[in-house]
DNA sequence: TTGCGTGCAAAGGTTTTGCATGGCA
DNA sequence: TGCCATGCAAAACCTTTGCACGCAA
């Protein structure tokens, strides 16, 4: 194996990508997002120097992969320098069947079921590759309602 | 009684499906390795029917679907007479990611943080659609040894 | 200048879809 | 006989890879 990380340039490809992921840090991005994005605000990427920038900045942890979709697109996350204090990665994620809505749970009583499935079923969960499914609060009282006007 | 639903045939290509899923109940396949098994035991398959039978399996509740893969490739694993009389309903399911293990979990622990999500976060998980990834017993400690065998 | 990074396009794999035919009830 | 299911092929996606050129250091 050869560490070669010492010749890495600065490019403004790679600074888009990154700006884009810090910009949005509170959403996962897919690959696709993001390379429409960049092309919306006039910096278009070419779709191999995204998916090389973004596993770059994976293997150096200011990024974080996620397999949230059912489809086969995984989504990205900036962690930024807390990446390794733990952001997403540290909660879990509920996603609406019904919507498709994406929602992070920071939640005491849900963080420690991790532990407690560890502990107690010698499982370790890996919240980053869990979602919960389920129905978010606007979709359940959508599906109470005798009548659906949609 | 009539254990068919209206307008569904019963075919050998079905049947083909069902049996190999049944017979590997302890595992998961992909559908690359459905099709290849069928294929080898003399009795091939089409891609599109493989897709579209594994698809209904699914949604009458024989089979579950995983995304354990993190290349393009989803998993199916049969469920069986237990997810049709709806008790896996009732709890969730850890499945792992390295040896592919399917765990059924009675725990009320975790059983509670369904009630808990939905007094307190108005989300309704579906544990029948969730699903946790993660390290089972055996693949945590294998993952501890010093020595990397890879 | 050196050689890493980029873009384009083509390849690779998985899953879906259209359409004519075949088979179950 | 009706209609659903199948198979083939092509399309639709997502992601990776090869190669020549451009740009950072």
């Amino acid at each position: 194996m050869q560490g070669n990380r010492k010749g890495e340039y600065q490019t403004k490809q790679k600074a888009q990508v990154l700006a884009y992921l810090e910009t949005h840090a509170e959403r996962h991005v897919t690959a696709g997002e993001l390379m429409q994005a960049l092309n919306d605000q006039g910096t278009p990427v070419g779709a191999a120097t995204v998916y090389r920038q973004l596993e770059r900045l994976e293997s150096q942890g200011l990024v974080r992969r996620y397999s949230l979709d059912d489809r086969g697109s995984a989504c990205w996350q900036y962690g930024g320098s807390e990446a390794k204090a733990g952001t997403c990665h540290s909660h879990f994620h509920l996603k609406c069947i019904c919507c498709g809505v994406l929602i992070h749970l920071d939640c005491e009583h849900l963080s420690g079921i991790t532990e407690h499935v560890r502990s107690d079923h010698g499982f370790t969960i890996d919240p980053a590759r869990t979602t919960f499914y389920g129905l978010c609060k606007a979709c359940t009282q959508k599906r109470r309602m005798p009548d659906d006007p949609d």
